[in-house]
RNA sequence: GUGGGCAUAGCUCAGUUGGUCAGAGCGCUUGACUGUGGAUCAAGAGGUCGCGGGUUCAAAUCCCGUUGUCCACCCCA
């Protein structure tokens, strides 16, 4: 088999049982969070219609849709040799369908198919995503999403709910040097109109989301680069660039957008959401209000937010916003929803990084020993026993030479207790538990679940 | 999509100015060792040196192309 074929497909990978043990640990601790909160589970298909795909992601977006070549027709007559040829004029002609990029898209697609839900509606959902972009350190095109979204509130509390559960995600497994930017769609809205760009809304937007990063001068030149209007840019930027507390800073907008369509509402719901979140009990220093932060996705329209972290500088572990018109583009019907999405995998090689994961051990507890036929029976009763009082147990499938092969097993899969049955013990009723050289103990074969049990306890609170 | 680094066994990597350079360690397989921690000893499998072309008496080594991969940009989780 050559190098060629022998590879994952790029951006995606396989997960060793090690890792894919990592892997459920952090869901595991995030879905405990998101049901701490109340959040129900679902799940949509691998699949969906391009059309359903189709005009929510931005013009960026959609070229990085993975899409599916649709079968029959001109396509089918190609491949029987029918036809020498097909000719394309619109990608429409022979895609019908397309991998999810987002958890977002379909969820809102799901809501207006189910429209008899209780509202609001709180759900999470943890699955992969496709996105078929250059992999990198940091970003795969295919990876889990994990995300958690309300539908059917207006209420700024939902938007301080949503956060709170991210920042409480990221704090259960253990981190502590990120903060979350909370920024507001309405807010940008008016500040654009107010400056004269309204009709390059987007386009400013995707500029001025990266202040942070590419600083004032940065932003200028590519405000230039599309074509935004000097003095346009030159009184947004006035504006962006004011620091200070969050309560004097939307005073202060509070006075420059009293004209503006959008920004009153917007200053409203960002002071009605950030009393909210004070009184939820997050830290304060976790989060802060950050005008410059848009997000590129075209479907926001009140409150967005993300997260990052100082080190490595890896980009965001969540971003997410208030989208109250994407359901509404599916079903007719609008329904307010906000939500976020947090990035496992992004979580994960920053864990790897700082070894916040725990080590990893075999799903075994316990390792029977078989010595010889004779004891080959009671070795299989006893595994059966352990199993049914719910210890993860398993013997050797193989003929084995000795016991010192059977330890050396063990201890490469990280087995942390030996349940040894010889001929020994059979003689005289009684199981050795062996967890490590001189750390072994001889129990009653009636005991030995609650012996094993107990020791793997003890185990477990004084690692080796 | 743009730019740069890298490519030798399943993994991590040696390989000199082109000339016994097809290698090591780990892992894997088999055998030996009367039942105590990833042993030891012995044997074995596994590579057209990513692929294609060129230069040369001679290429893993130099040149060109190509593919893959990693990093940066763009964008994002």
């Amino acid at each position: 088999m050559s190098r060629r074929t022998l590879r994952t497909p790029p951006g995606m990978r396989d997960f060793l049982p090690s890792e894919k043990r990592q892997r459920e640990w952090v869901i595991g601790r995030i879905r405990a969070v998101f049901e701490r909160f109340g959040y129900e589970p679902i799940e949509t298909p691998a699949l969906e219609l391009l059309e359903t795909l189709k005009g929510k992601l931005g013009e960026e977006g959609e070229q990085l849709l993975f899409k599916v070549l649709r079968r029959g027709t001109a396509l089918e007559d190609l491949r029987l040799g029918r036809v020498s040829q097909v000719t394309v004029t619109d990608y429409d002609e022979v895609v019908d369908y397309a991998l999810p990029y987002d958890l977002t898209v379909p969820f809102s697609r799901f809501l207006a198919m189910h429209p008899n839900l209780p509202r609001p509606f709180k759900r999470y959902q943890i699955q992969r995503v496709w996105r078929a972009e250059k992999p990198q350190r940091g970003r795969y095109r295919e990876f889990y999403q994990c995300d958690v979204d309300v539908a059917g509130s207006e209420s700024m509390l939902a938007d301080a709910e949503i956060i709170t559960v991210a920042i409480e995600a990221l704090l259960e497994l253990g981190f502590t040097d990120f903060r979350t930017r909370i920024g507001h769609r309405k807010i940008l809205d008016g500040l654009v109109e107010w400056a004269g760009g309204a009709e390059r809304f987007t386009d400013i937007c995707v500029s001025i989301d990266k202040l942070e990063k590419i600083g004032l001068s940065g932003v200028r030149e590519e405000l230039a680069r599309r074509e935004v209007p000097q003095e346009v840019a030159a009184r947004l930027l006035g504006q962006l660039t004011e620091t200070g507390e969050a309560s004097a800073q939307l005073t202060r907008l509070e006075r420059t957008l009293a004209d503006t369509r959008n920004g009153p509402a917007g200053i409203a719901e960002m002071r009605e959401l950030l009393d909210a979140l004070a009184a939820m009990g997050l830290p304060q220093d976790r989060y802060l209000f950050d005008l410059n932060l848009a997000r590129g996705l075209d479907y926001y329209t009140g409150p967005v937010f993300e997260t990052f972290v100082e080190t490595p500088p890896i980009g965001s572990l969540t971003g997410g916003g208030r989208y109250d018109d994407l359901i509404g583009r599916f079903s007719g019907q609008p329904l307010a929803a906000t939500g976020t999405s947090i990035g496992l995998e992004r979580i994960l090689d920053v864990m790897q990084e700082f070894d916040m994961l725990p080590t990893s051990r075999a799903v075994s507890e316990v390792l029977v020993t078989i010595f010889d036929d004779a004891s080959r029976i009671p070795a299989l009763r006893l595994a059966a026993e352990l199993r049914r009082a719910g210890i993860c147990t398993e013997f050797p499938l193989r003929r084995t030479k000795g016991l010192r092969q059977q330890i050396a097993y063990a201890s490469s899969k990280q087995i942390p207790l030996l349940a040894i049955l010889g001929p020994d013990e059979l003689r005289e009723d009684r199981v050795t538990l062996r967890a490590g050289p001189g750390n072994q103990r001889s129990v009653a074969r009636a005991d030995v679940a609650a012996e094993a049990r107990r020791f793997l306890q003890e185990l477990v609170r004084t690692p080796a």
